[in-house]
DNA sequence: TAGATTGTTAATCGATTAACAATC
DNA sequence: TAGATTGTTAATCGATTAACAATC
């Protein structure tokens, strides 16, 4: 039914319908209109029905969509209905605050172990999580069929630590380090540019200050 | 010079820019033409001259660009050229971990102070930024002139901090809360949302595994 | 049945790429 | 000057919006 070439456009997309349907749904509200999403969201009706329909019809003409029939649906879509093995690597101050993050809010993803290079660092626990050494790490994500590689370390280390990555099965990498990894293409890899966020975020500051200036309100 | 409505894609790829600029001008590269940094960057050299055309010409025909120059430009763009004063709001163990992150990597974002409700954090310092209780936060922010809060909330807290950010003179917030904020139009947002983040990794993680099974390399 | 609302096709808009004249 | 490469206009591509026939 769905199909490859869906835009990343549409699946950047996803997440945010199924927060506010996730919403509604606990707000006890069974059926919803294109209409009434595009109310709430703030994108116009006719994108949410393209959008839903690159996975197929999930309304029904005259009524609408069911709240959480369609929930379920971009779930399942999303692969929430699946469990997500991860492991750390980097347990510094960013990456023991994603395992904190992480288990304590998706039920889905789980963390079942982290990986250093400082020996200060092995041998402890992050929340339930135990900290190995990063030489463990090839034979662990292997004998524990782990999916996902969470990178939060700094820089410098993250080619090297690709370099591992890319003779296990890791299926994905969600990348907080500063830098484009160059993975074979059945890895899959998001990344998490903190710093371009910012960036972004001071851009939008200065052009809002010199906007300011320039209509003589300062 | 440069003017309004340069589009959000435009922008988003300025830090991309800024990062190898960066690493060309320490590995001592004068110049570059848009072909050459189209071949590291993986973008159309065309893509290049047109973003780059939005500011003004930095280049120079049938030389390039300097790479030094351009790096400076583009910071200035990004507004990098100026100190941006912070504020953390809510200073658990994600709120910690941008303030490590920050301070160490970024001289130009300085955090002034961190504000949480539990009177378990406040009192304390993290690194060398001090935890006060969320009262004192509209007062501070005022008083010492903060341009961007870090909203490192849980989900719920975020429409009443944000509440009381909108009265004060803040200027931008960087969003870490699993929410739409909705502010008035001269403050900007920058939304990081890491549970959208890793559900599109999710996402195609289960993309390409039915591709496999479909392929029947499994 | 009549009214409502989807699914889908067509029109519009914007962003990317290609091409080339200007110029260093 | 000749060669190289930009700045910029034109062509293409893709994504968003509008419109409407299908249908619940």
């Amino acid at each position: 039914m769905e199909d490859r070439s869906i835009s990343q456009a549409v699946i950047g997309r996803l997440p945010r319908y199924y927060r506010y349907l996730g919403d509604l749904r606990s707000e006890g509200v069974e059926r919803i209109s294109s209409q009434e999403l595009s109310g709430i969201m703030n994108v116009t009706a006719s994108q949410i029905r393209q959008d839903f329909n690159n996975f197929g019809g999930f309304g029904q003409q005259g009524y609408g969509y069911n709240v959480n029939t369609l929930y379920q649906e971009i779930g399942r879509i999303l692969g929430l209905d699946k469990i997500h093995t991860m492991v750390l690597i980097g347990a510094g101050n960013l990456g023991q605050a994603l395992v904190n993050y992480v288990s304590l809010k998706n039920r889905g993803f789980i963390f079942k172990a982290a990986f250093d290079t400082d020996p200060k660092r092995t041998g402890r626990m992050i929340a339930d999580v135990p900290v190995y050494p990063l030489e463990r790490l090839p034979e662990f994500i292997d004998a524990n069929n782990i999916e996902i590689a969470v990178l939060a370390v700094p820089r410098g280390a993250a080619a090297d630590v690709k370099d591992i990555l890319v003779h296990t099965g890791i299926k994905a990498i969600w990348n907080f380090a500063h830098v484009d990894l160059e993975v074979p293409e059945d890895i899959q890899v998001e990344n998490v540019h903190l710093h371009d966020s910012l960036m972004k975020l001071s851009y939008n500051i200065r052009c809002h200050d010199e906007e300011e200036v320039k209509s003589g309100k300062r």
